[in-house]
DNA sequence: ACAGGCGGGACAATTCATGTCCCTGGTGTG
DNA sequence: CACACCAGGGACATGAATTGTCCCGCCTGT
């Protein structure tokens, strides 16, 4: 046991509450540096507390200086912005989330596993931070004049939307992963990647055409000069950062015909991601041509980032994982305790 | 820094309410176990708490297993006692200042003293902690219609740009203590006395003169209605809140002549407070007249605040404390250390 | 055997925490 | 430049928790 555990332990011999205060104040913060600027009422609404409850804490992180609270919201303080950094890695050991974060790694073999607190199922806050992690992870192995493909989905756009650099990343490519998916215009693998090259001053190519196609318009399309010519960069990335999906709400919301979505629960599609369904082993159901990343190109791919959170979700990225192609997870506290009660389950079959 | 370390800051910054709480715990588990076997009443006395409140604590005490009570009295139990061996190291650390700042206000028979973290000396963001300890404590002691006057100095100042009050202080009054000394103007009396003033919505008055004057030229200003009139506020301050400096670097900083310097020097002036030179002793080096704060006026103002850190002043804020006139010591960890270290000389000569 | 001091019960007084609503004012938007 | 909206802060009733004070019956050390 580490000796902070100690510490803690004997601490809340003396003041068992220790943990749960700690724990409020340090979401509190947290919260009010994600949102930048915010209000009491949504900060209350948005973390589940009462207004006036809330108000007691605000009022006591005002007088601890690590809260700003002027006519327009709160804004977290540089000595607060300084604490959250200084007390992430404590609460992650406080909170137990690095112990699923290595019991999650070691299992599936990943270089890295990030949990962060939550569930995106029940807070919507969470999306955010798992954006905001997402967005670290890519920094950290993002180097000179690589090419990155993106997916879509809501949670990469949280990525999307928050990503910074210190410098302009002139040399670097953005390219969507898959063609158009018929979803919203803002969760569109495109979408995603223009905005992530204009926030970090980086290049994008576009894809525009749609992701799943018959055998005639596939050969068709590939002959178009222009065509070709994006597809290669997108299948010479380096990294791709991806999100992971329930089959069956993937499906529906693509919109493909009934008989296809029986065709996939028969074939027991449990996850999806960069466009191929997966069942439950991590065994890819279902292949069909496509423009964007073809599955052996992510095989060739040197980084692949998955970023999915949620506990309706455990499942879908447990199946992922078991494919085996990830490097990085990045998921949440919900998802994160529902893929090792699978591992529960695993071991005492075992 | 250790992880133990920086825990317990953070823990300091986001709990210090708790802390206390933890304190009071510890302190009572410890004299049950220097006691062998104590009665409620009794330990109350000796701990200075009334018979409930003690009650309420040695009862959470009982249910988290660390006393045993019975008939006879209560007693630590083996779970108590091994929480306070492993707590005593961490206890020093946690309130390692709070023991020096009651070592200090006990010798020097201070209201109170405040020792915050660190030492200006080294870490520059420590005179913002002893501004905003400064604040505190001038909230604290401030009343309705109250006449405050200040010195100036660069830790004066951190306690003017963070001043802050919940309600306008319409009836407040803040003052310079003394005239232009010759510094910074941002360090200036006046300019501390404007900013304070117009961060808290109070008045202020400035007085335009310089601090050290001639026999005649004091007598021709003082002849001056709205001067005379200025300095009957200034004088009439209920609160002085001053820095204290090393005599010789403030005397050079005021570019008085070398020959006043030698003379300071030959008399022993260690320290400068509120304009005035004193020797190790505390005894008052040198007086002359000036427009402002007389020492007389300082004897009769009912609250004293010297605000002053960094282990290089350690000697000069002794100097000051013995001289005796103040209430209120606000410090650093460095400065407070080495005041302790002169208390134990002290003791080891006696 | 007994007296003093023990823990624990009781309870009124008071403080404190909390949920709820309102008000004024600043901000961003059109 | 005007407006609508949402911000923080004030106010307050209510209910919970804390606290000071007293008492009682019992154990225990002498």
């Amino acid at each position: 046991m580490g000796i902070m555990q100690s510490l803690i332990e004997i601490q809340q011999k003396l003041l068992p509450d220790l943990l749960v205060v700690l724990k409020k104040r340090y979401l509190i913060l947290r919260q009010v540096m994600l949102s930048d600027m915010i209000g009491r009422r949504t900060l209350a609404a948005s973390l589940e507390m009462t207004e006036r409850v809330l108000r007691a804490e605000t009022d006591f992180l005002k007088t601890q200086g690590l809260l700003h609270i002027e006519a327009a919201g709160m804004r977290i303080t540089e000595a607060g912005q300084r604490l959250l950094d200084e007390m992430e890695p404590l609460y992650k050991q406080m909170f137990g989330l690095s112990d699923l974060e290595e019991r999650i790694r070691k299992r599936y073999g990943l270089k890295q596993v990030i949990v962060v607190p939550g569930d995106s199922d029940s807070l919507p806050h969470t999306k955010r931070e798992l954006g905001l992690a997402g967005c670290a992870v890519l920094r950290k192995y993002m180097e000179k004049d690589d090419v990155v493909a993106i997916t879509g989905g809501t949670t990469l756009a949280q990525v999307a939307n928050q990503l910074t650099t210190q410098t302009p990343l002139k040399g670097n490519w953005f390219v969507p992963a898959r063609g158009g998916l018929g979803e919203s215009l803002d969760y569109q693998a495109n979408t995603l990647a223009s905005t992530m090259a204009k926030r970090t001053g980086a290049q994008y190519r576009l894809l525009h055409v749609p992701d799943h196609l018959g055998e005639e318009a596939y050969t068709t399309l590939m002959q178009e000069p222009n065509v070709r010519e994006i597809v290669e960069v997108i299948r010479s990335a380096r990294i791709v950062v991806h999100g992971i999906g329930d089959a069956m709400v993937m499906a529906r919301r693509r919109r493909v015909d009934g008989s296809f979505i029986e065709a996939l629960k028969a074939e027991g599609a449990h996850a999806e991601a960069f466009g191929y369904y997966f069942d439950r082993n991590g065994a890819v159901v279902h292949r069909m041509p496509t423009i964007g990343l073809r599955l052996e190109d992510i095989m060739a791919t040197e980084v692949v980032i998955a970023i999915a959170g949620g506990s309706s979700k455990a499942e879908a990225i447990a199946a992922i994982m078991r494919f085996g192609r990830d490097d990085v997870l990045v998921t949440d506290e919900g998802a994160a305790l529902g893929i090792v009660a699978q591992l529960d389950e695993e071991e005492k079959q075992a």
